[in-house]
DNA sequence: GTGAAAGCGCTAACAC
DNA sequence: GTGTTAGCGCTTTCAC
């Protein structure tokens, strides 16, 4: 049941420690037959170095952190996919925390990794999109970042230079706002996500401005907010579609929203795009799953996650980092916005 | 940049590290005095003790190595939900490793995971899933559960006393198969999976047996393999279609296949449920997000991640587990099955 | 090419 | 109540 340690294996070998250390590390040459000799031995008992022991001399675990709102959006999931394809080749492994957006258990999270000796930290999420972070939360993370790297990701806080890496949000919030325009929108609305978070309010603004820099107007009637699930896309579309003058094209936060949308279209049994353009946000799986196929921004889910490590692995290696990467998001035009019909 | 330990704390106090260690861990009683002006110091720097020295020391990590083979799929991250609920409040945090099914980073990760020494392991997916795994592969797996209590989730490895969690895939097959005959259907097909993989066999096998001891026949002209895609469902399902003879009724491995083989329907230009009646399985959130809502199988995902790690805290306690716990599915009917009609 | 010994940061006897 | 000390299992000088 107990594991063996470097002692054993010496000891069977009628060697010392250091030399077993050095086969296991190939860190200096070692006579091939003593090797062989350690290394049958080593098979023989299935002997795994205790990573933990190693650690603590070498200061580095070979552990990242990511720490991420709701695993059960199909986003961030792939943002995972993305990093651990990245990270698996240069040796590291994950610990996922979900927080819900939580607060509290992004501290503890935080906690929680700093105590293990994360080698870095990947945050999405919670505090770092809320329109005003509260001081004491931004100042956990930037005390943390001081002794561990943090990448932050879709997000920032205010006052600090800890690295970021991002996908243009309000660009692509410009391009889907420009979509609809040139299919011949004037109507437009928006509906989900919550009117302090930055990856809402990012999207209204740019969706207002582009609004106006076509000489159409905002109609702040039209911006519905709730939350960024099915269900709340579902609720807000259903309060559009009872309006008595109501858009012709809604831009939705999320994919999930604009699944919920779609939904509450169809059950009032219209059609898209005839009826409505509907447009989301995100590009997971999603969009694709359903029908019709949704138009939606792709935010390259999976180079953000991607990156996010490969920064992360330059700030352990001490190499100039920029302050903030930028992805160009990419509109996917499908089967969910159409032009519009008089 | 670099980190404190105990014996900075010790020094700043005029105390010992013993004392330190006892404040930190509550394991003996301290003056009051020595005690606060020790958690002022600790607090001052923020002091973090390193959890690599414990854990070496202790012989517990506090962690938990969780092993699935596509995150990507919404089953999964239910499951990590689950586990994480029930794993956070014994303050166990979780190593999520991502396998894509390939056995060879399942070997990898689990050889990284030992090494990491994890207090436990929760295995879904991959190889415990094929109907003949190697003998190699299963002994890796039998070694390392005689080392750290390993806990298989809905699988399981031929002639080895692993512990298991699953929900009655049979049953939920037959669960699903009595409905469609309740609603009249005498012509049902299978599509979806891997014709080497148990999750679908078990399917199956099932179906096959609620169908014939109804007097009806099992067609295999009818069972349809491929993988657990939504392109995959699309693509039988079109197969599906075009048959001269074809089903009334078709039950997918999960709920991915069963989105596509909505999507091909609903491309043919047919109607749920009136032209096809359709069943998933596995009752992810994807199966109330598309129209019609999808009559599936809830495999209790949640409590499956639950489970599993309760199971895991009894390992580590050394008390005495049941070889097999199975979880009781249950039939969502929603909207994408109805009546035969004549 | 190999061994002895120190030390990573912590906890837990064992003294006092 | 508190300090001293011996490890946990590994890597890494520094000798030889």
């Amino acid at each position: 049941m107990n594991h063996i340690t470097v002692y054993d294996i010496a000891k069977e070998a009628n060697v010392s420690v250091s030399t077993v250390s050095r086969v296991l590390n190939d860190t200096a040459p070692v006579k091939k037959s003593t090797k062989d000799k350690i290394m049958q031995i080593i098979d023989k008992y299935q002997f795994q170095p205790n990573a933990l022991a190693r650690s603590l001399l070498k200061k580095e675990t070979g552990t990242i952190g990511m720490i991420m709102p709701d695993i059960t959006n199909p986003f961030f999931p792939e943002v995972f996919l993305g990093a651990e394809s990245e990270a698996r080749i240069k040796g590291y492994t994950f610990f996922l925390c979900n927080t819900s957006g939580d607060s509290a258990r992004e501290s503890e999270y935080l906690s929680i990794l700093s105590e293990k000796r994360v080698d870095g930290i990947i945050f999405m999420g919670g505090r770092i999109n809320l329109a005003r972070c509260k001081p004491e939360l931004v100042k956990e993370v930037t005390d943390i970042s001081s002794r561990i790297p943090v990448v932050l990701v879709n997000g920032q806080l205010p006052n600090s230079n800890i690295v970021r890496v991002s996908t243009d949000e309000a660009k692509g919030a410009r391009l889907v706002t420009q979509h609809l325009i040139d299919l011949g929108h004037k109507d437009i609305g928006f509906i989900g996500g919550v009117d302090h978070m930055s990856t809402t309010i990012q999207k209204v603004k740019a969706f207002k401005s582009q609004l106006e820099d076509s000489g159409l107007v905002y109609q702040p009637d039209w911006v519905l907010h709730g939350s960024f699930s099915v269900r709340s896309g579902e609720e807000l579309m259903k309060k559009m579609i009872e309006m008595k003058k109501r858009p012709t094209a809604i831009f939705c936060v999320n994919d999930f929203t604009a699944v919920g949308a779609i939904k509450a279209v169809s059950e009032h049994g219209m059609k898209i795009p005839d009826d409505f353009s509907i447009v989301g946000f995100d590009d997971t799986p999603l969009a694709t799953s359903i029908i019709p196929e949704m138009t939606t921004v792709s935010q390259k889910s999976h180079e953000l996650g991607k990156t996010a490590v490969q920064i992360l692995t330059k700030l352990l290696n001490k190499e100039k980092v920029k302050r903030l990467t930028l992805l160009e998001p990419e509109l996917m035009i499908r089967k969910s916005t159409g032009r519009l019909k008089n």
